[in-house]
DNA sequence: ATAAGTTTGTGAATCATTTCACAAGCCCTG
DNA sequence: CAGGGCTTGTGAAATGATTCACAAACTTAT
C-alpha cells in the first residue's frame, strides 16, 4: 500500500461520519457525485480518496453506504477498542472526555491525570483524577496506546518522554509546543490560539484576497 | 501581495511563538537554521515563510528577534483586538475562554450564549451566559466579528446563518458539521473525533509504513 | 439481448507546496 | 578597506495533492 496522505485520512473521517448519518436514514447506495455534495468537495476526490485502498462502488450504481461506512471503520482503525489516557484535569480534557462520539468509536478513557494535590482524588467525569506520579505504572497496566495532553506547554515534553517510555504510542496533543518524539510514534497537536490567529490574518488581509 | 498558503499562515503562528519566547530571553538576533531547529520545521521553509511578507533578516546575521516578533503581529492581524462572542456554554467554549493566551493576544470575549434556559444568567468563567435569541442584537452592538461555534452539529448550520447576518465574518468551529458559508466568510473548524481517528489509522497502519 | 444511460476507477495533466542551490549582501578581522 | 566566513532571499527543481477526462463496467428499459 502507497502512503496515504493526511489530508485523505481526514476526509476519510468526515466521509465516515456522513455515511453513518445517510445509513442511518436508510439510504442504501449514494454516487460519488452525491456524497460529493454532502462533504463539500469534488467527486473526484471522494472517488480518489478511496480507490487507495480498494474498490468499493459498482459501477453505474454508486457505493453501497452500509458496507462503505464498515470498510471505513476498518480501514480507520475503529473496530477495536482503543484505551485512552487523559493528561490533565483541566476543562479541555473534560471536553473530549463529555463528548459523546468520543465513546462511540471505541475511544475508551482508562485514566485521568493531573499533578495537583487539589484535584488527586476528585470525581471528574466518572472518572476519579489519579497522581500523575503513577502514569507509567497504570499506563502498563493499562495497556493503553493513546495518550490526551492536555497540560502547559512547558511541563508537555517531559511528561511526553515519560509516557512514550510506559507505552503510549499516539498522541493528542493541546499543549501549544512542538513535541520530540520517536518516528514510529504518532502525534496530532491542536492549537486553537493558531486557528484564532488564522482568523485574525483572514480578516485582516480580506481586502487583499 | 500573491496568495498565502494556509499553512504558511499556520506556521507563522508558530514562529511568533518560539520568537517571543527566544525574545523573552533577551536573544537578539536567530539564523533561519536556529529558528527552523526551534520551530522542527527546515531552514528553507522559515525563509520562503518569511520572504511572502518582505525581507526581515541580515545577511550574515540572521533575524532580529524582537522586530521579527512585532512584524509576525502586525501580518497576522494582532496589533488590535478582537471582539469575540462564545456559542454554547460548554466545557470547550469554557477551555477557550479561559485559556491564557487568547486573552494576550487580543481576543476579547464579548459574550457567551446559550439556548438552555438552565444555563441562561448564570456566571461562567467571568461572563454571564445570555440568551441566543439576543445573538444578532449584542453582536451588532458590540461589533463582534468571531464566533466560536460549540454546540451540537445539528444546530451549527443554523446558528451560523444567523450570526453571519449579524456581522460574524470570521467562524471557529467545534461543531462536527460541514458548514456552508459565503465566499467572503472565514471558517476554521476543529474536529477532535477527527483527529483521533487519525491517531486510529496510523496505529493501525504502523507496519505499513 | 441490445442499446441507452450512469457511474466507477485511474492514468495523465494541472496546480500547489516544499526543497534545493547559489548569487548577493552583510559582518568581522587584520 | 580587502578578504574570509556566514546567512539571507529567491528562481528553479522536485515533490505532493487535486482535478480532469475517459475507457470499462454495471443497471435499467424495451
Amino acid at each position: 500500500m502507497k502512503r496515504i496522505a493526511d489530508s485523505t485520512v481526514r476526509r476519510l473521517s468526515m466521509y465516515l461520519r456522513y455515511l453513518e448519518e445517510l445509513d442511518g436514514r436508510g439510504q442504501q447506495t449514494a454516487s460519488s457525485d452525491e456524497l460529493a455534495t454532502l462533504f463539500g468537495t469534488t467527486p473526484a476526490q471522494v472517488r480518489k480518496d478511496l480507490s487507495s485502498f480498494g474498490s468499493f462502488g459498482k459501477r453505474g450504481l454508486g457505493y453501497p453506504v452500509h458496507e462503505l461506512s464498515a470498510q471505513l471503520r476498518t480501514i480507520l482503525g475503529l473496530g477495536r477498542e482503543w484505551r485512552v489516557v487523559i493528561i490533565g484535569a483541566g476543562k479541555i480534557g473534560a471536553a473530549l472526555a463529555n463528548y459523546h462520539g468520543f465513546h462511540d468509536r471505541g475511544f475508551r478513557v482508562v485514566g485521568v491525570y493531573d499533578n495537583n494535590p487539589a484535584k488527586i482524588g476528585q470525581k471528574w467525569s466518572d472518572e476519579i483524577v489519579r497522581d500523575m506520579a503513577d502514569l507509567e505504572r497504570d499506563v502498563k497496566r493499562d495497556d493503553a496506546l493513546i495518550a490526551v495532553l492536555a497540560i502547559p506547554a512547558d511541563d508537555a515534553q517531559a511528561v511526553v518522554d515519560r509516557i512514550i517510555k510506559a507505552g503510549i504510542r499516539a498522541i493528542l496533543n493541546f499543549a501549544p509546543a512542538q513535541l520530540q518524539v520517536p518516528a514510529n510514534i504518532s502525534v496530532k497537536t491542536v492549537n486553537m490560539a493558531m486557528e484564532l490567529e488564522g482568523l485574525s490574518f483572514a480578516l485582516t488581509n480580506m481586502g487583499t484576497a
